[in-house]
Order: structure tokens, then C-alpha cells, then sequence
RNA sequence: GCAUCGAUGGUCUAGUGGCAUGACUUAGGCCUUCCAAGCCUAUAGCCCGGGUUCAAUUCCCGGUCGAUGCACCA
């Protein structure tokens, strides 16, 4: 066994976490099954992002199919972007884009041409990297999209969504009509997403299919500052912009107002949800000295994005793996929907006051016009409208034709009006995570190994939020009335809502143990006192130590406990 | 996808052209008054498909998965 992540494979295969896909029939790479242990668990990482995000920032989360049409990835530009002509070289067994070769000997419009077009040019040409002559090759589309066809007979193209984003985006006009017309707003939604990757070979890190958690928030473009800011102002953490990577210095530790203020971070919405993801990993037990923040450099960055970080975890095995993207995108997918759909995606902002605007208006006398140019009445009419004649007449260019038209054809008039307000599109911040990576990263900084009296003691250092069973219940020994009690402890705690495990197989230090490994933060042990005193012993993960507790208290306290507004080490014995 | 190497109970592992080792785990029992103790018993395995052979877990071919390097990575 080499490196800690066989070691944290091991153990989430045998204590099902996480297992192989389909493995019965031989499993696939980059498709896996989270098992008992690791569905709890990422049901309550996920439950601490909506925590974050539905709850306090009240983003409604929205549930879109995973399934869409061609037209929605056509917008999104994963259709085009996400797919290249490839070919492979049949001397030198190199990967190559067909029509990068091609342009690169000058051929005209290689870029546009079918695969066959391409295939016939590049049998002529040299390979890139071997030099020696192709000759016949194969030209084929790889898109990393899953493709599939929606209903019978000449059916659509359908993609499963390489993203969840772009629910947000095709709902934005009944989202917005939900929010009442007005910004800001946001819509999360957390679910699978689907990427046919050509090799996934990092175990859990690169996957095709995994799960998101995303949130579109809608904002006005001139108007980035967060409304609920002060929250994280004083935040301070690392960040690692442009600067900093650029002239190889470390990163910079600041509070989030000076990061906005200094020009480093472009606006407060973008600087608020990095603080606010710096928050979220490590309360669900990412190590913070793991962690960092990283600026896209401007090469590395989408030409519409504003700015873009991504939140990088450190992983023994990976190195620095980005889990999280925070972009301010623009109204760069808006308008990319409003171009493919013909639907109009903005908002309409009224002015504080509305705004009162002299304007020059002609009036045409149609019923002049009308007999004297008749077919072309209408455009005498317009260009008028355009070129605001005088009182003395003017002469238009209508088709070619110089035409003069008298100051009787037309009225001018001066009036005032009122504008209540703009249409803009608006701008969106998107905070993208890969809750994967994330259940991936928090089992890696948890994972310890420690000598307990010359025994090698596993132990998941889950924060309590996180672990799947939150508290065993052991009876000290086998016999003397000691299981029923034990089971009807645990039976009450259940009816309280707690995830309890009752065990009493072997001794009581094997029981600790297993439960050690899978990160169960507390156990509570009936023994020969509860029966008299009605207390048990709670036990905590961390530190082994044993408190003697009322156990008609527990529920109340491993609430607490768990929530974490009580810490072990506060708790006075009985 | 290419190249190299690998795959034996749940886990780690020995070994073999003819009954497949051992340890740990798990389950049941005995014992045991708080951190993987001990004893007894049980369950469970040669990655998949084809070929060679009287006989294949073992040899050969193909595949799958994994590791490593290359390529790919919106």
C-alpha cells in the first residue's frame, strides 16, 4: 500500500462509501456508486451547501432534466466548443486537432470544412510532431458531450448537460417573474452532470459523470457591490492573484474589503462568495492550510469573464485540484440565449424619478404623402422621421432619387416625454463546485493514523455535520439487561432525528474502532451505572475522552453537539 | 487512445498445468466491567471472454479495471 490515497480508497470501498459502478459486469472508469456510508455523507455536504446558499444567501434551488436539447447547447457554445475534428497520425500514434494542421500549411478555411474535406487535404501533409506524411486518416468529431436522441422515429439530438448552469440561464425569464422583476436574485441547483472525458484515470477527481452544485446570481452591471458585504469584509484569507503567479511570489493574506478596495478582486460579489466558499469548505473539513485561491491568468481565462478563480484543494496524491470556479461571467450567457432563442432575457429597471427627455418628433401628413409617392410613401415617411427637416423643406435621397419634400408634407414638433426606466441584461456571478472533488478532498484531510498502545488506530476526522452516523450506542457488555437499554437508547435517539448505529459485536474497544474509521464523532456506552443512575458514558472521537452523561439529555446535547454550538470539551460530567 | 506493468475470499497475501496458503475482517458461541485481548466454529476467492490441453487460476490471444509515462482535459 503506498500513498494515503490507497489508503482512503481502501477504506471507503470496504466501509461503503464509494464503490466501483457496476462492478458485477466489470466497472467503467469514471463512473462510480457512492454507497451507504458515502450517499449519507454527501447528502449532508450537500445539505451545508443549500445551508449557505438556499437558506442564508435565499437562492432558491431550482431541479432542471439532465437531458437537454441541441439549441440550449448550441447557446452555451458547448456544442461547437466542446467538440473538435481530430486525427490521429498512424506513424507516430500522436493525438491531433485536423484543422490546426491543415491551417498551419495555409490551407484556406480549414476551420469550416466537413471532416472529409479534411481528411482529403491532410493526406498530403506532415505530421506536427513525427514529420512524416499522414496519408490516409481518419478524421472524427470528439465532443465531450454524452450525446442522445429524444423520442421515435427522425428524432431531436439531445446532450446530457455537460453542466448544470444553463437550467438557470433557459428558466431566467419565470425565474425572474419569481423574484418580482427585480434584482439582484439567484438560482442554485445542485445535480448530475455528465462529460465524456476520453481517459479519467484520477479515481474520484475526474469522473463522467458527477455531481454539481451551482449558483447563478443575477445582478445589475453596474451594482456588484453585495448587499450583505459587511458579513464578509473582514474576512481574511490567502489569495493568489494575477500578480502573485506571474512574478512567483506567495499569496497575498488579506481581508476581502481590502482585496475589492486594492483592485485585486474586481467586485465585491465575487469577492464575497470566495470568502463565503472559504467558509463552506472548511466547515465541512477541507483543512484550510490546504487550501487556496487562484486567479485565472488572462490567457487561461473565458474572454467575456470579468474575473475567475478557482478554489484549489491540496490533495497528497493529485496536487492542487480545482473544486470550486467563482466567475463574474457578464451577460455573456444571457445574451447567448437571447441570440439562439429570439427571446428577449432582460430586466426592465425604473428609474428613481423618471427621467423627462425633450424630443424633436415629425409627423408626417400622410394623407399627402400617401397620393404623391405612393409606393413609396413609406420610405419618404421614415427618412423624414430620420433627418429632421427644417421649416423650410428638405431634399431627401429616397432609392437613389432626389426628391425635395415641402415643409406641407410634414409637421415638426418639440415635446417632452417621460422615460421611466432601462432595459439591461444582467450581469451573472456564477459559484461552481464539484461536490465530488470536494467529498473527495475532505475525506483525504481527514483521514489519520495514530498509535494507540502499539495498535494502529484509522480515524476520520469528519467534522460531526458531515459524518454519516452520528453516534453509536454500545452496551458495555453482552448480558445483564445492558442491549435492551442500549436499544431503546438508540431507538429514541433515532425518533429524534439522529443517525444513531447500535452495536454490540465483540469488545467494546473493536466497536470504537469501526466506528473510529468511518468518522462517527461520538459513542455512548450503557453499562453497569445506567441502570441505577440513568447516565451512560459519551465518548468523543477526537480525543477518546469519556464524559458520564444524563442519557435522558442526549438528544438535546448530541443536537448540539453535531450542530457544534456545544463542544465536547465543554461538556462537565454529571 | 498508445506503450509498459499488474489483477488470487471483504482486505492484504503465499503458491500452482491436476485438493488454492496464511493473516486480518465479518458472522455465531465462550470469555470479558471502557479503547482492534484470548479461545472455538462458520462464511467467503484465482477479473471477463476465447484458444491450446485429458485437465487452465497458472500457458497463448482479446477485453475490462488499476498503476506509470505520453497524448487529451470545455
Amino acid at each position: 500500500m503506498s500513498d494515503i490515497y490507497d489508503k482512503i480508497m481502501d477504506l471507503v470501498r470496504r466501509r461503503g462509501f464509494i464503490w466501483p459502478a457496476s462492478e458485477c459486469y466489470g466497472s467503467v472508469a469514471g463512473f462510480i456508486d457512492y454507497g451507504p456510508l458515502g450517499s449519507m455523507m454527501k447528502r449532508r455536504i450537500e445539505d451545508t451547501w443549500r445551508e449557505f446558499y438556499v437558506v442564508r444567501e435565499g437562492y432558491y434551488e431550482i431541479e432542471c432534466p439532465t437531458i437537454g436539447q441541441e439549441d440550449v447547447f448550441i447557446a452555451s457554445g458547448h456544442v461547437k466548443g466542446f467538440s473538435d475534428k481530430m486525427c490521429q497520425c498512424p506513424h507516430c500514434k500522436e493525438y491531433l486537432r485536423a484543422d490546426h494542421i491543415a491551417e498551419g500549411k495555409g490551407v484556406q478555411g480549414a476551420s469550416t470544412m466537413s471532416a472529409g474535406e479534411l481528411a482529403s487535404v491532410l493526406c498530403t501533409l506532415p505530421c506536427p510532431a513525427c514529420e512524416e506524411v499522414l496519408g490516409e486518416v481518419e478524421v472524427f468529431h470528439f465532443n465531450l458531450m454524452f450525446q442522445t436522441s429524444i423520442g421515435p422515429g427522425s428524432q431531436r439530438k439531445g446532450y446530457l448537460r455537460p453542466e448544470t448552469a444553463q437550467g438557470m440561464f433557459t428558466d431566467f425569464q419565470r425565474l425572474l417573474r419569481f423574484y418580482r422583476d427585480s434584482l439582484p436574485f439567484g438560482a442554485v441547483q445542485i445535480g448530475k452532470s455528465y462529460r465524456n472525458e476520453i481517459s479519467p484515470r484520477q479515481g474520484m477527481i475526474r469522473l463522467r459523470e458527477f455531481t454539481q452544485a451551482e449558483a447563478e446570481i443575477f445582478v445589475h452591471p453596474q451594482e456588484k457591490n453585495h448587499p450583505f458585504f459587511p458579513r464578509y469584509a473582514e474576512y481574511r484569507m490567502p489569495l493568489l492573484g494575477i500578480a502573485q503567479q506571474q512574478e512567483n511570489t506567495p499569496a497575498i493574506e488579506t481581508t476581502m474589503h481590502e482585496a475589492v478596495e486594492s483592485g485585486l478582486v474586481a467586485n465585491q460579489y465575487v469577492a464575497y462568495y470566495l470568502a463565503l466558499t472559504h467558509h463552506l469548505l472548511v466547515t465541512i473539513g477541507v483543512n484550510p492550510q490546504k487550501l487556496r485561491f487562484r486567479q485565472h491568468l488572462p490567457d487561461e481565462r473565458a474572454h467575456y469573464a470579468e474575473d475567475c478563480w478557482d478554489a484549489e484543494i491540496f490533495s497528497e496524491r493529485f496536487g492542487w485540484v480545482e473544486t470550486v470556479g467563482i466567475a463574474d461571467r457578464t451577460d455573456y450567457d444571457l445574451l447567448a440565449h437571447e441570440k439562439q432563442s429570439g427571446e428577449r432575457f432582460a430586466v426592465f429597471i425604473p428609474y428613481e424619478t423618471p427621467r423627462r427627455e425633450r424630443r424633436v418628433r415629425v409627423i408626417a401628413n400622410m394623407g399627402a404623402l400617401g397620393p404623391r409617392f405612393r409606393g413609396k410613401a413609406k420610405s419618404v415617411a421614415d427618412a423624414l422621421a430620420e433627418a429632421v427637416p427644417g421649416p423650410d423643406g428638405i431634399t431627401l435621397r429616397i432609392d437613389g432619387e432626389e426628391v425635395f419634400i415641402s415643409p406641407d408634407l410634414y409637421q415638426v414638433k418639440e415635446e417632452e416625454i417621460e422615460i421611466p426606466g432601462e432595459e439591461i441584461t444582467p450581469h451573472v456571478i456564477e459559484p461552481s463546485y464539484g461536490i465530488d472533488r470536494m467529498i473527495y478532498a475532505v475525506l483525504e484531510h481527514s483521514y489519520a493514523e495514530e498509535m494507540v498502545n502499539e495498535e494502529e488506530r484509522r480515524v476520520l476526522r469528519l467534522p460531526p455535520r458531515i459524518a454519516p452516523i452520528q453516534v453509536a450506542v454500545f452496551p458495555l457488555m453482552n448480558r445483564d439487561g445492558l442491549p435492551e437499554i442500549a436499544t431503546d437508547l438508540a431507538t429514541r435517539l433515532k425518533a429524534k432525528g439522529i443517525m444513531a448505529e447500535y452495536d454490540d459485536s465483540g469488545a467494546i474497544g473493536r466497536r470504537y474502532r469501526r466506528q473510529d474509521e468511518v468518522g462517527t464523532p461520538f459513542a455512548v456506552t450503557v453499562d453497569y451505572e445506567t441502570p441505577e443512575s440513568g447516565t451512560v458514558t459519551l465518548r468523543d472521537r477526537d480525543s477518546m475522552q469519556q464524559v458520564r452523561v444524563r442519557a435522558d439529555t442526549l438528544p438535546e446535547l448530541l443536537r448540539s453537539l453535531v450542530e457544534g454550538s456545544t463542544t465536547f470539551a465543554s461538556l462537565s460530567p454529571v
